[in-house]
RNA sequence: GUGACUAUCGUUCAAUGGCAGGACAAUGGUUUGUGGUACCAUGAAUGAGGGUUCGAUUCCCUCUAGUCACCCCA
């Protein structure tokens, strides 16, 4: 036992060992690119990626479950997209301009030189299928939900990953405001569900591109005439991206933008007209929202609609945990045909952490309430099949086969807490018998294996009785 | 991408320019066929590389990672 042990601690690859390994050929340091050396074995994930470890997973469970019984009941059919597009699909719907395409992209080359990069959200993937397998014959709306992973190379922080899941909603070829309410509508749902309660939505309509150009344009003639009260970022944005100078955090900039010109001032009839009645259906929702003429959003394709879910706390640390909004010509301008879509996504690794937050409770998974306890090689041997059995009949079963002593398999029945052990013995083995054992009372008996089933349902039942008329304390 | 702070067993907290210690967890045991407690034992760490030094886990530099703020968003 011991010897086994050592034998086993030896060839992990700790640090050390990869180290030793290598110390002969120390390398100068490189200016290269990688930076970590290739012959170095580090046991240690990629900046901004996380191992999502059991104990965390509950929480993760309730949120998985929590987003697809939403989109099921909602109507929304999955769809499972690549991680990986031609770059070419996320610059031509993201945009140039934006840091998402700018900055946190995380694009190679194949081995066959294929421009490609990971997805960093989900729409501009969803709305390639859409086109590519020719859903628009299928009766509209159509809805698509998805759940995955999506990749930015940002810097990391809390709540904040290179790696990090989304839930995303998509509706295609329905451009009724009333869509609009109920897509914020089904992402207020999945919040408060969890157990979010500080949530606000923050809606705003940006119009269609003409609108948008004219209220652009009055935008940099106001804010050329005091360019040097912004900041320098916001300088540049003045000929790049404008509007996104509305989302500066800058004291002097926000100064500045808030005697600008106003989007919604400048939208069109319909627009104007599209955003009044979401605005008259969220009313009619009693959804906490308030209208923020500065949201503006990081992907360019969004028309008309765009939203955030915030949720925030008391210590004055906020979180979006999702987003989105319209984005009635996106598919039109991939090639498709012209199909009005909005759509958000959730983020689930910020969703999990306000759970933790507020306390919200984890999934609770089924727990066995029987153990099952061998002694002996024989006894070993049918206790294999025995817990196959057991587990057809409905009974999930908790065991220790690895361990030896009768003792340290009831020390680890104990700690799970169950309610019946069955101790399969060398002389159980032999009749067929198998002894119940009732741990709450510690009585126990032996039964025939064929009777073995019946005898644990029994205490389980009679258990379960108990705890109902039991009072609670 | 910018700036700041941090880095010790699986977790958490100590300590030191000269043998790195505790708690929790883990594993085994307390006459090997009967559990929760208790007691005993065992294994387990200074993120990586370089420099200063007789000697570095401690001081300095670089890298890596994490956290915070900015940027941005999920």
């Amino acid at each position: 036992m011991a010897q086994k042990k050592q034998a086993a601690k030896k060839p992990i690859a700790t640090k050390k060992a990869a180290v030793q390994k290598t110390e002969r050929k120390t390398q100068p340091k490189t200016e290269s690119k990688p930076s970590v050396s290739e012959s170095e074995l580090l046991l240690q994930s990629l900046r901004g990626m996380r191992d999502i470890l059991p104990d965390e997973q509950p929480y993760w469970e309730r949120v998985r479950r929590s987003i697809s019984n939403a989109a099921q009941e909602y109507g929304y059919s999955r769809i499972e997209v690549p991680m990986v597009e031609y770059l070419h699909l996320f610059v031509r719907s993201i945009k140039e301009g934006t840091d998402i395409i700018d900055k946190e992209l995380y694009s190679f080359t194949t081995r066959g030189g294929d421009r490609v990069a990971l997805r960093p959200e989900f729409t501009a993937g969803i709305a390639r299928a859409y086109i590519q397998h020719g859903m628009s014959v299928l009766p509209k709306p159509i809805k698509l939900f998805s759940m995955g992973p999506v990749f930015r190379y940002d810097r990391p922080q809390e709540g904040r990953y290179r790696e990090l899941w989304q839930g995303n909603f998509d509706v295609f070829g329905e451009d009724d405001p009333i869509l609009d309410a109920q897509v914020i509508q089904l992402a207020y749902r999945v919040v408060r569900e969890l157990g979010l309660k500080d949530i606000e939505f923050q809606v705003n309509s940006i119009g269609v591109p003409e609108s948008r150009k004219r209220y652009e344009k009055a935008l940099v003639r106001y804010l050329e005439s005091q360019k040097h009260k912004l900041c320098q970022n916001c300088r540049e944005r003045l000929s790049t991206n404008p509007m996104r100078i509305l989302d500066c955090k800058e004291d002097k900039c926000i100064q500045l933008t808030s005697q600008a010109p106003q989007a919604l001032d400048f939208l069109d009839d319909e627009s104007r007209a599209h955003f009044k009645s979401l605005l008259e259906y969220l009313d009619e929702l009693e959804l906490p929202y308030s209208i923020n003429p500065r949201l503006v959003r990081g992907l360019d394709y969004y028309t008309r609609t765009v939203f955030e879910i915030w949720s925030s706390d008391r210590e004055g640390k906020k979180y979006a945990l999702g987003g989105g909004g319209r984005y009635d010509n996106l598919i039109q301008e991939l090639g498709g045909e012209p199909t009005p879509a909005i759509g958000f996504g959730l983020g689930l690794d910020r969703i999990v952490l306000e759970m933790k937050r507020v306390h919200a409770k984890p999934h609770e998974p089924v727990r066995p309430r029987v153990f099952l306890a061998q002694l002996g090689d024989l006894a070993k041997k049918k206790s294999l099949r025995l817990f196959s059995d057991l587990e057809k009949n409905g009974i999930l079963v908790a065991e220790s086969f690895g361990r030896g002593s009768l003792k340290a398999q009831l020390r680890v029945a104990s700690r799970l807490g169950v309610e019946v052990t069955i101790i399969l013995g060398q002389k159980e083995a032999l009749d067929e018998t198998a002894i119940v054992k009732d741990m709450i009372s510690g009585t126990q008996e032996t039964v025939r294996q064929d009777k073995l089933t019946d005898a644990v349902k029994k205490i389980l039942k009679s258990n379960v009785q108990l705890s109902h008329s039991s009072p609670k304390n």
